[in-house]
DNA sequence: CGGCGTCGATGACGCCCCGTCAGGATTTGA
DNA sequence: TCAAATCCTGACGGGGCGTCATCGACGCCG
């Protein structure tokens, strides 16, 4: 029998791509995320069900819970993945900084174009009156929350500015980044400049007025 | 038979008290409402279950359902009261104000007050790790943030102060109300007057430094 | 008092969602 | 080609959900 005609089933892969259980491994993970999304993107959390998500997917319920344990799991896992994806534009704007001003403004105008582009993909078609979902504490956004605080505590050490308390102050910030972005989304057009100009302007006007601890 | 010695079962009532009806009705909403705090407070919103609250009660289950829709509706409901019984004192900082320093000074202090207060009724032993439940926009709690809006702008307005984005001040004022409160609950001791001092002095900074739209 | 109409408390019920697990299909490595 | 490992599958027991027929208690009036 000649070499020339013949391909088994499944040629053998030369690549060192990972096999297929790796493959389909990540495929449901990936489709199990992107249902979720959906998901409590259309029904909100509350109304979410996993057997929503399980049903959108066309997997078998039992091999949702080889992924996750729970539908506060999954949201999670999303959350943790907006802030894996945040973190990174974060540093960047830590680099490019040369003080606590270009710092908070870089950061600030990342988070709100971050936003935005997220908006996008997120509330599909959220219906009226939904309160969109807290955002949990999972280990990236803390990742976040710790980054930021370390990000601030470096600058401003860098530039001599007199101490404050390090906990409000990043507590504050991203108090008033989460809350003006919320009010921003709900603008049109969106003014991510805007925003940015308004809490950049509150913050470092107020900074200087802070009690000394 | 002389009527000295004889009360029937009931004695009539002469004062203008609701009927029994009514004042079941009153009792029974309010040991549902008390249940609740209980419940959501050592389950989170999340663990806890309408079952949950309806054993508390003692109730039926059915009776419960004469009272409230659903989870969410109690959680409303005690969100609400907790706006209710905020409102008259935001009220009165607004009476005392004599600026917009005075009235934001006062009203933080109220609501640090009010909290660290709260806080005790409510976290009665919330299990480590538990994300507390999302503060909703209730018919109370969304009165509460308007009337901070007229606050701010009726104040602003008596002292000719220059004109700024009202929903994104009055956003950012409540976003470092909220998380700079949550952070001084985890303080020991709990320094209202600190958490305060610092909010306070951040707006205040701030206010001067914000883009005039 | 006594009788009647109404109100709302009751809890069993059917429904659906939950998380599990034994069985089976598919992939892997030899 | 075969055995072992992997993990997908979907039926199942458990339990929470919201409803509704029933009934006891309240209020009212003669």
């Amino acid at each position: 029998m000649s070499n020339i005609a013949y391909f088994p089933a499944m040629p053998p892969r030369e690549d060192n791509r990972p096999g297929k259980r790796e493959r389909t491994k990540t495929a449901n993970r990936q489709a199990i995320l992107d249902a979720a999304r959906q998901v409590f993107g259309e029904l909100g959390y509350d109304g979410a069900t996993v057997r929503d998500i399980i049903r959108l997917t066309g997997l078998a319920s039992g091999t949702f819970y080889n992924y996750y344990k729970s539908k506060e799991e999954v949201f999670d896992a999303l959350a943790d993945d907006g802030a894996r994806r945040f973190r990174p534009l974060l540093r960047v704007e830590f680099e490019k900084a040369t003080d606590f001003a270009s710092f908070l403004r870089g950061a600030m105008r990342a988070y709100f174009d971050f936003l935005a582009a997220e908006h996008e993909t997120w509330r599909v078609n959220r219906p009226a009156g939904e309160t969109h979902p807290q955002v949990r504490s999972t280990p990236e956004v803390t990742a976040v929350f710790a980054e930021v605080r370390e990000a601030f505590e470096r600058v401003l050490e860098r530039e001599h500015a007199p101490p404050v308390d390090l906990d409000y102050l990043t507590a504050a910030c991203i108090a008033v980044a989460r809350e003006v972005g919320d009010k921003m989304l709900e603008r049109r057009p969106m003014d991510t400049q805007g925003a940015t100009a308004f809490a950049v302007g509150l913050i470092l006007g107020g900074l200087p007025a802070l009690p000394r601890p």
